[in-house]
RNA sequence: GGCGGCAUAGCCAAGCGGUAAGGCAGAGGUCUGCAAAACCUUUAACCCCGGUUCGAUUCCGGGUGCCGCCUCCA
C-alpha cells in the first residue's frame, strides 16, 4: 500500500511520490494576524497536522513551513482603528494564534516566516518578473502580465475568458487587463511602507507565499496546502508567479485544499460575521473534543458546526477513552499465570491497525481510519470485562502490543495524548510504572518467579526494563 | 452569468459495480440495594427519472435541492 492524496491541480487522486526520497516538504498558507483565529481557520491546521504525523508516521523527514501575512490592509486598519502599530496587532494575534494552536495539539511548523522580515526576497522576486516581462510597473505600483503567463487557470479549472466573463473585479483602466493582479502596491499615506526599485511600497498578498516557499522549500516542493478558498486567486496566482519566475516545474507537486467549516450551512468566515473563535469554544468544550470534532469529517468535505454536534463528538470521543482506561487497567493486572486466551484480542488490534493505515492512506480519510479505533476499542471493552467477569489474567503480550497500535493510532490523529488538566496517570508511562512497582513487590517479597513473569509480559509487549542502582526504568524497545 | 462540489438511516458520517463502516440518539440486557455511569446486544438509510450492465447507492445523461469559488477569506 501507498499514500494517495487528492491533488487540486489534477482532480484525482494521485500516489504520493516525493521529490527527494524520504523527504516531504510541506508549505501551508497561515493566517493574517489581525484577529483571534476562529474554528473556521483552525480546520486547516489541525488537518496538517495529522498530514504531518500521518506522514512521520511513514517514516518521512518532514520540513513544514507555515507563513503569516502581518503586512496587511486588515492588519492597517486594526492598528488605525486601535492607534496603534501594525506590528502591534500582528505580534499580539501571532501570539494568540499560538495560544489557540497549542491547545488543539497542532504541533508547530519548523519554520515560520513572515511578510515583513522577507521584504528583500519579495523585491527580488517582483524584480525578476518584471526583468522578464511577467509583470509591468503602473505608477509606483507593479502588476502581473497574467496573459504572459500560459497556464494560468490550470488550478482553478478556468480560462482567462471565464474569469472576464464573468469578472465583478473593480476594472482599473489602466491595468493592461483587468485580471492583472498586483505584486507590488505603491505607499499610501499612513500606511507602513518599504523601499522597492519603483519606489516605497507594499508587497500585494500573493506575492509572499511565492518568495516565501520557495527561499525555505525550494523551486519545486512536495505539498502546498490551505483552506478551498485559496484556490482561486492566491494559489492560482502563486503558481503564475513562481513557475515565471524560477522555471521550475511544477511549483507544487500537490495541491492539498481542505473544506469549511460551515454554521447553518454557510461558510464561516470573518467577513460574513458568522463565526466562533477558537478561545470561545474552548471555555465550553476541551480541547481534544474540538478537534476530534474536526476530524471526524474527512477533510475536503463541509463541516457544519453547531453544540449538538460537538457534544456528540464529546460522547463519542469518550468512548475511545474509556477503552484506554480499560487498558491500563489490564497493563495493571498480574499477568504470567493462566490467563484469558489474548489471541483474538491481539488479531482485533493488528486488523484496526492495517485497516487504520489503509483509510489514512486514502488521501488522509480520518473519518474512516478512526471508526477502526472504535472497532478495536469495542474489542478491547470485551476483553476487559472477560477478564474482570473471569478473574483470570491477562494475556500480557496480547494487550501489550494492543497497547501500542491503540496508541499510535490515537497517536497519529492526535487524540488522548495526554489527560486534560484534572488527570494525571492516565499516560501509558504511569501504567507501565504500575507494572514496574506491582514487579518491585514481587521481588521484595522474593517472589522471584511472579518478578520475571512481569517483566517478561513487559518485554513481550515491546518494553525494554532496565534495573538501575536507583530504581527502575523503562524505555519502548 | 462562468466554473466546481455535494445529496446515504432520527442526527452525523464512511464507502462504492455484487443489496451498505463507524459514532450519537432510540430499544433490550449485564452490573449495581435502587439509580447513575460504564459495557454488551440491537432497530433503522443510498434525492427523482432515464440509460449502460447479468447486476448501480456506486458509471453515463437529465431533473430537483443545497453549497462553494469568480471580491478579503482557512
Amino acid at each position: 500500500m501507498s499514500l494517495k492524496v487528492y491533488n487540486t491541480l489534477s482532480g484525482v487522486k494521485e500516489e504520493f511520490k516525493p521529490l527527494e526520497e524520504g523527504k516531504a516538504r510541506i508549505y501551508v498558507c497561515g493566517v493574517t494576524p489581525y484577529n483571534h483565529p476562529h474554528i473556521g481557520n483552525a480546520r486547516p491546521f489541525v488537518t496538517w497536522d495529522v498530514f504531518r504525523r500521518y506522514l512521520e508516521y511513514l517514516g518521512y523527514d518532514v520540513l513544514h513551513v507555515q507563513n503569516f501575512t502581518d503586512v496587511d490592509d486588515k492588519i492597517i486598519n486594526a492598528a488605525n482603528a486601535e492607534k496603534t502599530g501594525w506590528d502591534e496587532i500582528s505580534s499580539r494575534y501571532i501570539n494568540e494564534y499560538f495560544a489557540a494552536m497549542d491547545k488543539l495539539g497542532v504541533r508547530r511548523a519548523h519554520i515560520y516566516p513572515r511578510v515583513s522580515g522577507h521584504m528583500k526576497e519579495i523585491v527580488d522576486m517582483v524584480d525578476g518578473l518584471v526583468d522578464k516581462g511577467y509583470a509591468y510597473v503602473l505608477d509606483g505600483s507593479v502588476y502581473y502580465r497574467v496573459e504572459k503567463f500560459p497556464g494560468y487557470g490550470k488550478l482553478s479549472g478556468r480560462t482567462l475568458e471565464d474569469m472576464q466573463a464573468g469578472a465583478r473585479v473593480d476594472v482599473d483602466e489602466d491595468k493592461e487587463n483587468p485580471m492583472d493582479f498586483a505584486l507590488w502596491k505603491a505607499a499610501k499615506p499612513g500606511e507602513p511602507s518599504w523601499p522597492s526599485p519603483w519606489g516605497e511600497g507594499r508587497p500585494g498578498w500573493h506575492i509572499e507565499c511565492s518568495a516565501m516557499s520557495v527561499k525555505y522549500l525550494g523551486c519545486s516542493f512536495d505539498f502546498h496546502g490551505g483552506g478551498s478558498d485559496l484556490i482561486f486567486p492566491h494559489h492560482e496566482n502563486e503558481i503564475a508567479q513562481s513557475e515565471a519566475c524560477t522555471g521550475c516545474h511544477p511549483f507544487v507537486r500537490y495541491w492539498l485544499h481542505n473544506g469549511f467549516i460551515t454554521l447553518n450551512e454557510e461558510k464561516m468566515s470573518k467577513s460574513l460575521g458568522n463565526f466562533f473563535l477558537v478561545k470561545d469554544i474552548l471555555a465550553h468544550y476541551k480541547a481534544e473534543v474540538l478537534r476530534f470534532f474536526i476530524l471526524a469529517t474527512h477533510y475536503r468535505s463541509p463541516l457544519d458546526f453547531s453544540d449538538e454536534r460537538l457534544e456528540e463528538a464529546g460522547r463519542s470521543l469518550d468512548r475511545l477513552k474509556t477503552a484506554r482506561e480499560n487498558l491500563k487497567k489490564l497493563l495493571g493486572m498480574p499477568g504470567g499465570g493462566p490467563g484469558a486466551d489474548g489471541a483474538q484480542l491481539l488479531a482485533s488490534a493488528r486488523e484496526a491497525k492495517a485497516a487504520f493505515i489503509a483509510a489514512m492512506d486514502d488521501d488522509f480519510n480520518t473519518a474512516l481510519a478512526i471508526s477502526h479505533i472504535f472497532a478495536l476499542a469495542k474489542d478491547i471493552n470485551i476483553y476487559q470485562q472477560k477478564v474482570v467477569s473471569e478473574k483470570s489474567e491477562p494475556d500480557g503480550k496480547a494487550v501489550g502490543e494492543t497497547a501500542i497500535i491503540f496508541d499510535i493510532m490515537a497517536g497519529i490523529i492526535g487524540i488522548l495524548e495526554e489527560q486534560d488538566e484534572a488527570g494525571q496517570d492516565e499516560t501509558l508511562g504511569k501504567a507501565m510504572d504500575v507494572i514496574i512497582a506491582l514487579r518491585q513487590e514481587a521481588r521484595a517479597a522474593k517472589d522471584y518467579a511472579r518478578a520475571d513473569a512481569l517483566r517478561d509480559k513487559l518485554s513481550t509487549a515491546g518494553f525494554v526494563l532496565e534495573d538501575t542502582s536507583s530504581g527502575v526504568a523503562w524505555k519502548i524497545k
